[in-house]
Formats: structure tokens, sequence, C-alpha cells
DNA sequence: CTTATTATTGCAACTTAGTCGCAATAATAT
DNA sequence: ATATTATTGCGACTAAGTTGCAATAATAAG
């Protein structure tokens, strides 16, 4: 009894899937078009985030961008890659690249976030 | 007929100069007790921004950080690193190693934020 | 199939971060 | 001393995200 299959669930978890880049919270309400409200489209990204099958990563424009990166899915999860937001066409996909940030002396990573902003070839 | 000495300007900026971390807003609203007000403090950021006084980073808070970094100070503005912040004692700091990430061909980068949380070695 | 349990939803209210218009203030130049 | 206009303070506003609560509807149990 611990999860249910809802609609809300099952679609915005295909919209996921089939956009294979990441979603802000907006273009997924966009995307519903009011089959769902927006508290329900905010507590169903977040209980797949814990759940572990989505990622969160905040933009530098703020807010919160949901992804089902293919290549952490069913390993230990490992989310040390940049994302990349094109000004122009406002796509934000997964970098292939794993990045390794070397910290201090003592100092323990619970959270990575890279994002970098730009145009996409198609864009450019 | 620029730019104008004022309180509120100077009194940000040696923040600033005193913290050698990155401030968000509320930091220094706090830290200027009532002296000045929150659009000001604001506005005085995002001019000091755009001067190039300051550079700006999105927290993975969804929070701006500001911070007058020490060694892209005078050369050609490069700010290609990592903030830390500390969960416990909350400082954002700026990390060292400035960072390549190769991204497809034909990509352009505009902004670049690296942003890391965790616990730092005080703390952890 | 029917009923009970409770995860999930919808609604509304709320919080926080940040911006903006406008009149008042106050640096600077004349 | 006066004029110019950058800057400030105030208030209203937006956008992103969260939360409480009653209603709904998956699932389990009988």
């Amino acid at each position: 009894m611990n999860s249910r299959n809802t609609k809300a669930k099952s679609v915005i978890l295909q919209l996921l899937k089939e956009a294979k880049q990441a979603l802000s919270h907006d273009a997924l309400q966009a995307a519903l078009a009011g089959s769902a409200d927006r508290a329900t489209i905010y507590r169903v990204l977040n209980r797949f985030c814990t759940e572990g099958i989505i990622h969160r990563t905040v933009g530098d424009d703020g807010k919160q961008y949901f992804a089902l990166c293919v290549d952490c899915q069913e390993k230990h999860h490992q989310h040390n890659h940049f994302h990349f937001r094109c000004f122009t066409c406002g796509k934000v996909e997964c970098l292939p690249n794993q990045i390794e940030v070397n910290l201090p002396k003592g100092y323990r990573t619970e959270n990575f976030t890279g994002f970098i902003s730009g145009y996409c070839a198609a864009c450019a």
C-alpha cells in the first residue's frame, strides 16, 4: 500500500520519458493542460525524486528542472553531470560528462549542481 | 555623472569585501540591519554585477549569491569555478578550481554555474 | 462484489525571492 | 547656490514552491 498508480503520476512519468531532457514544473503543467493541479505536479515530482526515479537540478534561472537521465538509471545514482539550457529554444539537456571536483580537505559533497546556459547547436 | 557614491553602495561593497565568501541578499539585508531597503540592496547588487565588480551565482537552493571573488578581479573575468555551500554553517565559498566542460559541437557557453553543497571541514 | 483504508488529489492560502513604477532624496556638476 | 539626475524607499506585484485540509479514488480485505 506504499504507492498507487494514478493518472497524474503515469502521465508525468510518460512526459519525462518522451522528453529525453529536463523539464521544469511549468513545462509539465503546460503539457498537462489542466489535467492536473499545480500542487499535484510539484508533489509527484518531489515523490519521484525521493524514490530515485528522476533527479532534480536547479537552473541558473533559479528554477527546478527534473529529468529521467538515461545513463544513471539503474547504476548507483550518480548525477555529477552538467545540464545545458539554451536561451533560445529553452531546452535543458543532460550533458554526458561526469565531473570530478576536488574539494578542500575534509569537505563532504552531498549535492552537485552543474549548469551551463548559452546557445545550442541548432540555435547558435 | 555615471555613478554616485552612496552609503548603501559603500556599505554593501565593504560587507562583500570583509566576507571573503558569497553572500545572499538576505544575509546582506540582515547585516545592514534596516539601514537600506530590500529593493535598494537588490538594485545595488545588480548594478555591481553589470559593472563587473562582483559576480552572481545561483545556489542549489535557488537563491542568488554574490561574491567579490579574489582571483578574478583584474583579469579577464572568468567565473568558471564552483561554489560550495555548507548545510550547517551556511557559508558559500568560491572554490579555486577552474573547470572546463567540453560541450557538444556548436554549443556556445554564455553562463557557467557550478554549485556543490554538503558539509565543510569545520562542520563535517 | 462490497467495504474499509489511506495514498493521492484539488483547492486555497501562504512563503520567499526578486522585480518594477513612481515620487522623494541626495550626490555631483555647473 | 542651483540644477541635474542617479539613487533610494515604499508599495505593489510576479513567479516558484510549499502546506493544510477536506474530498477523491486506488488498493486491500472480507
